[in-house]
DNA sequence: CCCCCATCTTTCCCGTGGAAAGTTACTACA
DNA sequence: TGTAGTAACTTTCCACGGGAAAGATGGGGG
C-alpha cells in the first residue's frame, strides 16, 4: 500500500533510497533535502523527524554503506584477491554509498552506529586480508595498508574517471591483475594472464 | 598598498588563495563565493568576471593542483619510490586542490586547460614509473595503475582519517614502506625483516 | 580629450537547509 | 468505545547561496 494518507508508511526508507538513486546520478553536490521530499511526495521538512539534518541522512547512507560493504566483503570468499576485487566491485556498484563513506565531512562520522558499522566492514575486511600471508613467507606489517590501499585507489581513480583507457567495462576483472601484482610479485613467470 | 579604489589588483589571485585555503580548512561544501568575496573585500558577484561560476573557480583550483603536482613530482627525483612518496606527500600539504582535482563533478573537468594541466601531471607520473621495471625484471602492464592506485588510495585514505592509528604524523615517511612493498616484495630476505 | 571596455557593484530571483509551531492520525489505556 | 498522548508530517518563516542582468567606475588607446 503505498499511502493516501498523513502517514508514509516508511519514509525513512523512502529517503534512504532516494538519496542513493540521485547521489549515484549526480553526486552529493546536487543532492537536497527538498528534491528529495518531492520524490517521496511529502514536505521538505519531513525528513527532519526521522533524521534531523541533511549530514544525519548522510550519516544513515554511510551508515548502510558499510553494512552493504561488510556483507559483500563476507561472500568474496576466503582468497584476498577476491576480497580485493569485492571491494572495488562494492565501490562501482554502490558509488554513492562508496562516496559518502570516505568523506567524513558531509556526515557525522564519530556516531555511534557508524562507528560500529565502520569496525564490521573493517573486520570483514581484515579477514580477508589475514589469508594473504600465508601463501607467500612472513607478512609484512604494511601489507594490510597496502592491500587497502591499492584496491580503494584503484577504486577512487575508476569513479573519478581518471584511469587510463582500455581497462574494459568491468573494474573488478579489470582490478584482478593489478592486485595480483601486491602479491605475486616473486610469482611473475608463473602467474600468467589468468583470465 | 594594496587597493583602496575600484580596481582590486589581483582579484583572480585572491579568489583562487581564499578558496584553497577555506576548502583546505572546511571542504568544498563549506566553500561559498560570498564568502571568498568577503574575505576578498569585494562584492559576491566579483567572481563571475574572472571564472563565469562556481564550476569555474574550482576548474581554475583543479588546473593548478595538476600543475603543482606535477612540479612536486620532477622535484621527486628519479627513484619511483620517491615520486610516490611525493604524490602522497602533495596530496597531504595541498589536500584542498587534490580535493577537487579527483572529484571531476565539481568543475569542467573537460576543460582544454585543465586536460592538458592534467595531462603533463600524469608525464610527470609516468616518467617516475618508467624507472621502475628497470630494478626487477620484466615490467606488467599492470605496473603503472598499480603504483598509482597504490599512492592515490594512501593519500585518499589517509585525508579521510580512515587509515589506523599509529603511522605517525608524516605520511610521506608512512606511505614509504607501504609503497615498497608492491615492487621490493621478492626481496624479503634482504630487505629489513620488520615484523 | 573622449570613448571603449575590463572590472567591479547593485539588485533581483529562485533554490536550499533549518527552526518553530501547527495539524493529523495511530495507539495505548481505561 | 472514547479520549489522551505521541509519532509523523505540514506550514510558515528566515538566512544563506549561486547566478542573471543592468549599472557604476576608471584606466588606456584613439
Amino acid at each position: 500500500m503505498a499511502r493516501q494518507s498523513y502517514h508514509h508508511g516508511d519514509l525513512r526508507k523512502a529517503f534512504l533510497d532516494a538519496a542513493v538513486e540521485v547521489i549515484g546520478e549526480s553526486g552529493t553536490g546536487a543532492m537536497s533535502l527538498r528534491e528529495l521530499a518531492r520524490r517521496a511526495g511529502v514536505s521538505h521538512a519531513a525528513s527532519q523527524h526521522h533524521f534531523g539534518d541533511k549530514a544525519g541522512l548522510l550519516t544513515a547512507v554511510a551508515c548502510q554503506g558499510y553494512e552493504l560493504l561488510a556483507e559483500a566483503l563476507r561472500q568474496a570468499g576466503d582468497e584476498l584477491l577476491d576480497v580485493g576485487v569485492a571491494y572495488v566491485d562494492f565501490a562501482v556498484t554502490h558509488r554513492a554509498h562508496f562516496e559518502v563513506m570516505f568523506q567524513p565531512g558531509l556526515y557525522h562520522a564519530d556516531a555511534p552506529e557508524v562507528r560500529a558499522a565502520r569496525e564490521r566492514a573493517g573486520l570483514a575486511l581484515a579477514g580477508g586480508l589475514a589469508r594473504m600471508p600465508a601463501r607467500r613467507g612472513p607478512a609484512s606489517p604494511h601489507a594490510p595498508v597496502a592491500a587497502w590501499s591499492i584496491v580503494h585507489g584503484f577504486a577512487t581513480l575508476w569513479l573519478a574517471g581518471a584511469l587510463p583507457e582500455g581497462l574494459g567495462d568491468d573494474p573488478g576483472a579489470a582490478a584482478r591483475p593489478v592486485i595480483e601484482l601486491l602479491f605475486d610479485h616473486g610469482d611473475r613467470n608463473g602467474s600468467g594472464g589468468g583470465g
